[in-house]
DNA sequence: GGAGTTAGTGTTGTCAACACACGAACAGGG
DNA sequence: CCCTGTTCGTGTGTTGACAACACTAACTCC
């Protein structure tokens, strides 16, 4: 899903747009974009990954802009943003389902998708989505909704456990069906030990 | 090696640095590069990427300035720079020997050569670097230099032939050893044929 | 024609990725 | 209380990719 903001200002006013802004004098992207998104959303992250530049000569209509795109991952159990500063609103929608959006952020979207898809082939990004604790069924529902492709169950396991990214928890999640081992984001790298 | 540029203006006149300039009203930032590219140095390139931006507020005494840097790839036989503009001077440097630069850019190249080296892994990148024609033990010193490791011959080949990116000719070159069959780029990509 | 130099080649072992099927544990309903 | 439905969780064999490894071939120059 994609945090929308409804716009409180013009241009645009009332549409739906990723939340952004403009860079400060004395601060730097990477804090711009976290302030932005704090402002607006009330949101804090972990991940947030520059992925790519928008500088076409008209693509705001008061005056040239050029937009350095991040993306942010939010975990599961983290996800309730606050409508700030010039937001009149905000909601998470489908990505497969947006609304009619401002400027040219629905490209903006779809070059965020790709680069996203592109990293989890890693395995590590997913944990930024994931709540505190999870079963790997549910991470790998989460790899296959990204990647748009069904993954072997054992393969995937395999491939999980084997990366040392996360650590089984005594707990289990119950449900009408056999209950799912709990495992949680292993806190630190350990290297050797 | 790594082309430079002799600052013809303030600030840091008479120092060398990275070619660059500023962003034109109705170009966009791949344009900007190409151009300013080819004003300082006369080069006109194939490759041209994006890897990195440098945003730290101070980088620039004069005023804030936001750069976004390009990583370019020149073939081994069009090697032949002109000053131009600003440009007071030209001139290809080791990379592992260079001389004092101007603002952040000796940084700028610590990340181009990581990236280079990221993208290098592929080889389909070191063909940007070749002449028309060349021996697959040209190409694989290339790829020594770059990744500043040494890889087995036969293994190299191999993985040359079977991505498909070269083409053998009839052509040898000769010297005063076993002569050595000359390749080149393949022109497309046949998807199945 | 002999020495020097670089080109060119084929096989083997290891490891990761993949496909495959079944028993286990719990909830709910008859 | 038993039976069924559902999801969890694991062992094995196969295959393809990659790394390691040493010798012969062809030409030039002396």
């Amino acid at each position: 899903m994609v945090l929308l903001i409804k716009r409180g200002g013009e241009p645009f006013m009332g549409s739906w747009a990723l939340p952004g802004g403009f860079l400060n004098p004395e601060e730097d992207l990477d804090g711009c974009a976290r302030r932005e998104l704090s402002e607006e959303t009330g949101l804090e992250v972990e991940y947030l990954k520059q992925f790519a530049i928008f500088s076409a000569p008209h693509r705001d209509p008061r005056e040239r802009v050029i937009s350095v795109a991040y993306l942010a991952l939010v975990p599961a159990d983290r996800v309730n943003p606050t409508a700030g500063s010039d937001a009149a609103d905000v909601s998470w929608r489908y990505v497969d389902d947006l609304p009619d959006l401002a400027f040219d952020h629905a490209q903006i979207i779809q070059e965020a998708t790709a680069a996203l898809r592109r990293e989890a082939e890693g395995l590590a990004i997913l944990l930024n989505l994931m709540p505190q604790r999870f079963t790997l069924s549910r991470l790998q529902m989460a790899f296959e909704a990204i990647c748009g492709a069904s993954a072997d169950k054992r393969n995937f396991r395999a491939r999980i456990l084997a990366s040392g990214l996360v650590e089984a928890t005594e707990e289990m999640e119950r449900g009408s069906h056999r209950p799912a081992q709990l495992y949680e984001r292993r806190p630190k790298v350990r290297t050797g030990d």
